[in-house]
DNA sequence: ATAACATGGTTGACACATCAACCACAAGGT
DNA sequence: ACCTTGTGGTTGATGTGTCAACCATGTTAT
């Protein structure tokens, strides 16, 4: 009469109740405040968090242009997932999309409307994170996010992501 | 010539590149900790967060059977999207919706594949919840976390929820 | 009794995310 | 030459969330 084996050799015992407790305060508080910074953003400028980091990154990387690739990398979005969002930014007007001519690929262009909309948004956004997340923090909370941060940093797979070269 | 103005009165600063980077990596632990909890989840035991959610409330809260509203509200979910993923779930085998007899309103009922699906579910979260997430937390943390969760709860609107009564 | 409002729930449209399948074009290896 | 393999990107199906409109049924006020 065992229980289920999910993990490979010990029974680790359950989690308790205070320590549930600790998970569902730690999401509660990332929903809130993340919901409170996306919304702010979204009802004063119509940009959500998707097309901010996109215009983002073609404004300081870019200089307002960059191929998919680049963008899907440093965002850590898949190449599907990144077409259909610029699809969608595309019909809105905030980028275009034209193919390479002497490589392969396709180079993502921001539009006067993207770059325009993204300068409305900086300080929005800026003020939100500020506002709804900054002004709460100690030095020490500060510590701990780092900390977490670097604990739980990809570290994918064991292996090196950009060869060792 | 002056900016536009977001903030009612003064203009507070934008906010440092340091500050930025504390945004980017609280935001990067949650959805790096959060994704891999519910990865290990749905791999596992083929449910989503919502899933788990909604069977283990009509487990614990209901013996098997709570009235929508109700887990709509526990749950911090609109009816729309609640009814939505009820729909969802039914399609799936997971619960049932009868209407209620007495009054207004639909009772959801856990079925016997959703209560399985939910035994089975639950020792694989607590598992994860304790790899990806509690195993990384210092004292210090956790009393982070606590303070952070109680200063960002909710408050909403000034007002409060249930009428004084 | 009727009008006004609140409650409980559904629906359709659309934004967002993931997955798997696909296409086009490069190399490289045989 | 041909076949594999990898890269860059698209597409369709489906799950997930949000918003606004809707419907039915209670409750309250006039």
């Amino acid at each position: 009469m065992c229980q289920p084996c999910y993990t490979p050799i010990m029974n680790k015992k359950m989690i308790s109740e205070e320590e549930m407790q600790v998970w569902h305060m730690w999401k509660s508080s990332y929903k809130n405040i993340f919901g409170r910074v996306v919304k702010d953003m979204s009802e004063q400028t119509g940009l959500s968090e998707g097309d901010f980091g996109i215009l983002d990154r073609l404004d300081l990387y870019g200089k307002g242009k960059l191929r998919q690739q680049e963008i899907a990398d440093s965002m850590d979005w898949t190449k599907s997932r990144l077409s259909h969002h610029l699809t969608r930014m595309e019909k809105r007007g905030l980028v275009l999309r034209e193919p390479l001519l002497t490589e392969r690929g396709v180079e993502v262009i921001i539009t006067s409307a993207g770059k325009s909309a993204l300068d409305d948004a900086r300080p929005v956004v800026s003020m939100a994170i500020r506002e709804h997340f900054l002004d709460f923090l100690t030095e020490q909370d500060i510590e701990s996010i780092t900390n977490l941060a670097k604990k739980t940093k990809e570290k994918s797979s064991s292996a090196c992501k950009s060869p060792p070269s």
